[in-house]
DNA sequence: AATGTTTTGTACTAAATGGTAAAGAACATA
DNA sequence: TATGTTCTTTACCATTTAGTACAAAACATT
């Protein structure tokens, strides 16, 4: 019942998988690019994707988004300002490694790869977005009803804003890839919380 | 000294790749797509384009900028009103036809794209972006002089700001493919010019 | 009509790519 | 040790793709 041991862990292939879609995008990561950067081979690839490349990209954006988001809850759930919490979220732009903000977006660059290639892939990234404004929607409501936060405007459109504020930068920080630059017009989008 | 016609006209065939690679992106789109769509063959194409894809997607980005700067600095200069112009800007994506703006920003997109796979491609999009970043500067300058625009901040950084704006939407338009959002959330980014 | 020049069309090559198939390796269980 | 199961490895195939080469076509000039 229980054959040949498998030599690889799912879930972590799948995350070494992520840096290349994430640097290279979609269409320009070959599945043996893939392969030798999991370190497995196509039989095992295929045994365990059957879908291929696409199956693997899926996964690769519902692992971020788990990753991403439930750190992104604990981290405002354990935050007394709320608003703190989505000033450190825009502010980490500057604050995390350049290698690695440069890359933009994940699920931004997504969209604008995939967008008129496959709907499917392009509606997961825009969704777990989504949730990403949802996020900011819980934060600035309870900002409102604990009176950290000014402005009364309705939390919805304020949240669609913010995320709307951060697929921007994940365009505009590779225009400027200048940490001075960025903080300054991060600040900029801040005043929106005050 | 002139021999055979030429059957086409390069800026003709250029604009009909346009297309091509606005919706697809470049990876996505072969050589073979390019030459259907710009209803040449291989021959005519590698003589007239000897960096093959490459060499087009730049005249691509070239012939892009040229159109949409050229007109948008004489709908400025047209204007009475440089402020209005800025807003007519972002209002366009709600009144433009959705098959167009749903495919987004083209060199937002190429920066999303191409930013570490293709530095060289990615600095002209971002060059070009900056251009547009250029016209909202000139914009705000002679709002400011002429009184009418009250927010006094340094033109400069607002006009980043209203970049990235842009830039954000380009992704945000996709997620929310809807007029009455869309437009709740540009009027949101525009009270910046109040 | 002959010549020179530029463009076109097609045939061809070479490499990359996605995917399948089959043999065997590594386990658990009986 | 024999058997069944699952995973791995490698070989293989078919297709797509980028790019080149070359003969012929279509002109202007003489």
């Amino acid at each position: 019942m229980s054959g040949r041991p498998k030599i690889f862990d799912d879930q972590e292939v799948i995350g070494k998988a992520t840096e290349l879609f994430w640097r290279q995008g979609y269409e320009a990561t070959s599945t043996e690019d893939l392969l030798a950067a999991m370190g497995i081979g196509k039989g095992s690839f295929y045994l365990a994707f059957k879908g291929g490349k696409k199956e693997l990209y899926e996964k690769v954006l519902e692992q971020f988004n788990e990753k991403a988001i439930t750190r992104s809850k604990k981290e405002l759930a354990a935050s007394k300002d709320p608003i703190e919490f989505i000033r450190n979220f825009f502010r980490s732009i500057v604050t995390s490694p350049k290698k690695i903000h440069q890359k933009g977006c994940f699920f931004g660059n997504a969209i604008a790869e995939l967008s008129n290639t496959d709907i499917l892939l392009m509606r997961k990234a825009a969704n777990h977005l989504k949730e990403l404004e949802e996020l900011f929607h819980d934060a600035l409501t309870i900002a409102q009803k604990n009176g950290q936060l000014k402005n009364q405007q309705d939390p919805a459109l304020l949240a669609r804003t913010l995320l709307s504020n951060w697929n921007g930068l994940g365009i505009t920080r590779r225009i400027y890839p200048d940490n001075e630059i960025l903080s300054e017009l991060i600040e900029m989008q801040l005043k929106i919380l005050e």
